[in-house]
DNA sequence: TTCCTGCGTT
DNA sequence: AACGCCGGAA
């Protein structure tokens, strides 16, 4: 734990709270849907995720089993405006066939491995990526793990807290390293960083003027008239 | 790298 | 019409 880079972590997660207030995350009503959401928002606006959750609890398939058991049609009819939905319908279901096979369908059983073996075995399902698992770990399964997404890359290049290159495993360890490992910080965290990504600091159309870290932006400075530039991940 | 491939925002 | 989205696989 280096003194300073905890220093700078810490005020960037306080301009964030003081600015966005906290998150409340994960957003969903019980750990399946949790798990489910995670699968369909990659690479999706949110928006969508929340009418394909909808579509599904209209249908009653936010259940392991009875989603497991469903026809391929109606799931993918359901989920369709989360994309990828041939890809995301057999994650899904894999998902579904590992914890009814390995754990009689309890996901309680399932998260009360430790983090380290829990995060391998969700590696090792199809879909389940870095983020994913880290996601499902975390907002899911409630073990201190930092979330690294493409918001905390970007933000981590835009402030030049830290050498790149900007792989997954080198961002959690930078931020892991650094941060006391509290489950509350880092479920606030990443939540505060989306927030900034998705509301402030989003590509062509980004809110400079209304970013709480500007002053520490390294290509966004306000008090002259620049072409912003997209950070190099 | 490319494919997957819906939808609100600009 | 183009952009970009709470990514992962091959």
């Amino acid at each position: 734990m280096d003194r300073m880079e905890n220093m700078k972590l810490m005020d960037i997660y306080n301009r964030l709270y003081n600015n966005f207030g906290p998150r409340h995350w994960w957003p969903a009503k019980d750990d399946f849907e949790m798990i489910i959401g995670a699968i369909l928002t990659q690479n999706v606006a949110w928006k969508n995720v929340e009418v394909a959750i909808e579509n599904l609890y209209s249908r009653d398939l936010i259940d392991l089993y009875r989603l497991y058991n469903a026809k391929n049609e109606e799931i993918i009819d359901a989920i369709r405006p989360a994309r990828f939905f041939n890809q995301k319908l057999r994650y899904i279901k894999a998902f579904c066939k590992h914890i009814i096979d390995e754990y009689g369908g309890e996901l309680d059983k399932f998260f009360d491995k430790d983090t380290k073996t829990l995060r391998r075995e969700l590696l090792s399902l199809p879909g389940i990526g870095e983020e994913t698992a880290d996601v499902i770990i975390l907002y899911g399964a409630r073990k201190p793990i930092f979330v690294v997404d493409a918001y905390t890359k970007r933000l981590v290049s835009l402030l030049g807290i830290m050498d790149g290159p900007f792989t997954y495993p080198r961002v959690q360890q930078y931020f892991m390293s650094n941060l006391e490992t509290d489950l509350y910080l880092f479920n606030e965290y990443h939540a505060l960083i989306d927030a900034w990504g998705n509301i402030i600091c989003r590509g062509k159309a980004a809110k400079c003027a209304e970013c709480p870290l500007s002053d520490l932006c390294s290509i966004c400075t306000l008090d002259r008239t620049k072409d912003r530039i997209a950070p190099v991940i």
